[in-house]
DNA sequence: TTGAAAGCGCTAACAT
DNA sequence: ATGTTAGCGCTTTCAA
């Protein structure tokens, strides 16, 4: 049942070459070792067989395996687990690599012990992912392969680490919004604990100076819907003074509560109000009407980097270095945003 | 760098034994072969190495690699995707297995590729597991080794699948419901389009067949969000009618439409109004406050039983099976349900 | 230019 | 009860 494969030895039978001519020519280097004539009679005999390579076998004798081990904390509860997964798992197939995951399965769990097996298993190179963005002491198993972090970064700065550019972020929505005629913009919610939410305010800020307009009012506020529901419905009550043009919201879940807040209050979004979120979440964000406006977090590509960077290591066999790589947040336009009403 | 890592033949040098016994001992298959204080010996020389048996250079030899492969549609854009892997890997984990993605990376991707690369490999077993319940055609690679279906069924019903009991979900959100007292629901949204509306509504009608109550009303409205917000708003008007005691949501989108809906309205959910959410999306029902009360999507354990399905038939040496095994959905209790108001 | 030989590290059948 | 031997399928060095 398991189907006999054709091995090098009967391709070279068929051929009439050696097992090491076959070798040659499937790995590119029969150049100037077997004759032209040769390597297409090899090369007509693999396919004929369907002949491909036992990728166990040559890793035993390279000693690689061609795979890249992803351990995650606790990919479980994440929306977002499977864009990064995706985006590493596509980016090393085309590299012929594969990737093989450990899901420590938890917060506190500790990831040392997956680590660990992955290198047993050999792999060439490993990431290691958080759910959300952190800092992490990195286990010493991390050390001694290539390896680099993906959404968290190294406490003792000597790990290379791929990242999203939450400042950069928070600059361009916020510039998205000022390009849209809108003026007063108003920051919602967002709880102190988590790292991100400094860096997006930064990065309002910022592009608020730079477009000359005094500093932005930032609501607290939590992550979650009802946050920013309660929080726009305060800010949209007519008692409470103007209302500002456009909201920029901590999270997706968070201005679908303002989303809610602004129909409520009877006001027309994009018309009335805009209203920003930021992480791109699906079945959220892709689910409000109107659809929301967001800055994507970049998971896709966390993976995506993080598998090229080791990849890249291991082919030219060079160290992978400690740069912490900032991945754009992408901007994704959709319905909550429009032009300024007024003149 | 890679640093050498010892052999079973350092370890048999190290307690004088030779190298079919140190491999004996790490397999089990020591007793009746190898001396007891000999075993001990071994197992002491191993420990002090630190010696692990190199799982490829077994692998080569057993023509096993303790790898399940799982390849996944359009896994990127779920935010269940995550928990599919991780309830496989952890399962895989614990009997020895890695488990290796591949990610087709759309809808239309045709995953034969994929599973043809993950065969070349030489992965043990195959899991395909979709984003969305339904059923495919089964690409012949599939059927050459041991494998299942993970959240699909087969066409042609000749091979094993895991999916989640969404009749029997309907039911037990339903009865939950009539437990706290509840007597008029309605159940809410859910597009045509999707298997999984017929079966949930299925099993809602069961429900209250067997309750002696007559049968629920099923108001039309799609799956998001504002899908739920527009048909509760219409639902709660007063001049529709006496209200429900409780509303069945096709989706927790529109359970969370329907949650700010009924605060639009003035109604105090539970203590007026039990909404009912499905599918457990993390992020969304532990996001809403009150957190909604929703039939969670197993996928944690889709994964798992997937793959402890495919184990069980690989340590056994037995078939399959064709079975197709249908996991419940939990009811998971937050907040959005309670007694019924009235005496 | 070609082919033979030596392993990579392990396991399983065999002889002692 | 122990040790020896022959590969698993491949790559690579070395000799022809």
């Amino acid at each position: 049942m398991p189907n006999r494969r054709p091995t090098a030895q009967d391709v070279a039978k068929h051929a009439g070459a050696s097992r090491s001519a076959v070798s040659m020519v499937m790995n590119g280097n029969a150049d100037g070792n077997v004759s032209p004539d040769m390597q297409e009679r090899i090369r007509r005999a693999a396919a004929e067989l369907e002949y491909t390579p036992h990728p166990i076998a040559s890793g035993l004798r390279r000693q690689r395996s061609r795979m890249i081990g992803i351990v995650t904390d606790e990919a479980a509860s994440s929306p977002f687990a499977g864009r990064m997964l995706a985006g590493a798992s596509q980016a090393a197939a085309g590299h012929g690599y594969l990737t093989v995951i450990a899901d420590a399965g938890g917060p506190a769990a500790d990831t040392t012990h997956f680590i660990d097996e992955l290198r047993r298993r050999r792999v060439d190179g490993l990431i290691l992912a958080t759910q959300s963005l952190r800092t992490i002491v990195v286990p010493d198993g991390l050390r001694l392969q290539p390896s680099v972090l993906a959404n968290c970064r190294d406490a003792a700065g000597t790990m290379g680490a791929i990242i999203p550019d939450e400042v950069r972020g928070g600059r361009e929505a916020t510039e998205h919004l000022i390009s849209l005629g809108h003026r007063r913009i108003v920051w919602i919610g967002g709880g102190v604990d988590v790292d991100a939410r400094p860096a997006r305010i930064r990065g309002f800020q910022a592009a608020l100076a730079a477009a000359g307009l005094p500093p932005g009012e930032v609501v607290e506020a939590g992550w979650d819907i009802d946050d920013g529901f309660r929080a726009a419905e305060a800010l949209f009550a007519p008692e409470n003074g103007p209302r500002p043009d456009a909201v920029f919201c901590a999270s997706d879940r968070v201005a679908t509560g303002a989303l809610l807040a602004a129909r409520t209050a009877g006001l027309d979004v994009p018309g009335d109000i805009s209203i920003m979120g930021y992480d791109d979440q699906r079945h959220l964000a892709d689910a409000t009407v109107p659809g929301l406006t967001t800055m994507a977090l970049p998971h896709e590509g966390m993976g995506r980097v993080a598998a090229e960077r080791i990849i890249a290591a291991l082919d030219s066999n060079a160290e992978i270095g400690a740069e912490t790589t900032l991945l754009e947040c992408p901007l994704v336009v959709r319905g909550s945003t429009g032009p300024a009403a007024r003149a």
